[in-house]
DNA sequence: CGGTATGTTGACGAAGGTCAAGTAGGGTGG
DNA sequence: CCACCCTACTTGACCTTCGTCAACATACCG
């Protein structure tokens, strides 16, 4: 999926749709992960510049815009959300900006499996003491667009977290943390890691 | 001006308002440059964890958060013009993570400096073809945590488009753009550079 | 006139990118 | 069921870029 001028605004019900930027010469950076109940498209602007990859197989609802625009206008609870929402993913966008400027990039990674260990934990709290299973829906090079690091790096990143004992990479695409507070403690934020929920 | 809760919300009225955050150990990364217009803080979001810094003397209209979400409620349009504004801020804050994530030094200088100029050019566009004086109102340091590189390296880049012949860096915060074509070229974007109005 | 902020430049080192070789699964066709 | 292949992953060697440390220059301010 490609394109500028987007006529379609929709979100997301299952799956997980990346958003991209890429340089004319090929370098690419991920810039946004959207999970359920996110919102892909800008109300009021028809054009982006973004490309949108779809990581895992994707249900979405989606609307053209002008008719979206309508509904936004009839019901005022909507527009809301999306505000919401836009200064959510506005915060997030900021975090990562943080990561992609001023962290190692062992950090990086670390920040980039707490991302999802830290959900899982939110639904288990008791797993935070137990080893604790992710199944991680990139590969080394999708990793490494959305740190902005090579791909061998990631790999050596994770290699190195491996041999310290915090996690232990399993698979293709599984990851197992061995040591939720440890891994936290590299990703370089002070204990809440500055993420809002 | 520091801090988490943040209960107050409001719109540069004047002068340029820079949003940081900062990790434990010091390291630093700009979020956000707000202009005449921009609004600061999130309605319907009591916390925030950034930093904001007068990089000129500001000029602010402000509201405690209650009323204003208040009045956000009362008015269809207001909730609508944030809305389109956040999409412009999110819109901002990915291409910068392009910039943070894949970009060189000598891109990421050319880039920052390309911002000032487009805006110039926007409002005089015969200006594009002759010298053109830009005011930064950033210091090497701050620039660098724009751009997430060291103030040493911001200066040598500054120099190295000097030795090109592409700008000329007078005084302490002036930079003459001498050619901003090939200023434009440098910025590793393709000619329109990705940037909607 | 000295003092403090900021900026420049050089020397050096470390972090991470690039290139290249080799490994491990997982799926497909024989 | 196995051989093969393709893709993803790992690891090593090397090199580039950028950060760090330090010395010095410049400018602004009292």
């Amino acid at each position: 999926m490609d394109g500028d001028p987007v006529d379609f605004v929709g979100t997301v019900l299952s799956g997980m749709v990346s958003l991209t930027k890429i340089m004319p010469d090929g370098r690419t950076q991920m810039v946004a992960m959207l999970r359920q109940g996110n919102f892909l498209g800008h109300p009021y602007r028809a054009q982006t510049s973004y490309n949108a990859v779809a990581s895992t197989p994707v249900v979405m609802c989606g609307f053209r815009r002008e008719p979206f625009e309508k509904l936004l206008r009839k019901i005022p609870g909507l527009g809301q959300g999306l505000l919401e929402q836009s200064s959510k993913e506005l915060d997030a966008a900021r975090e990562w900006m943080l990561l992609l400027g001023r962290k190692t990039a062992r950090e990086k990674v670390a920040s980039f499996l707490i991302i999802f260990a830290r959900e899982k934990v939110a639904q288990h709290p008791s797993l935070m003491q137990k080893r604790m299973h992710l199944d991680m829906p990139y590969t080394r090079a999708e990793m490494g667009d959305y740190l902005g690091l090579s791909l061998e790096t990631v790999s050596r990143q994770l290699s190195a977290l491996k041999n310290d004992g915090i996690v232990d990479p399993d698979g293709k695409r599984g990851v197992t943390v061995l040591n939720y507070a440890a891994l936290l403690s590299e990703t370089g934020d002070d204990a809440d890691g500055g993420w809002l929920a």
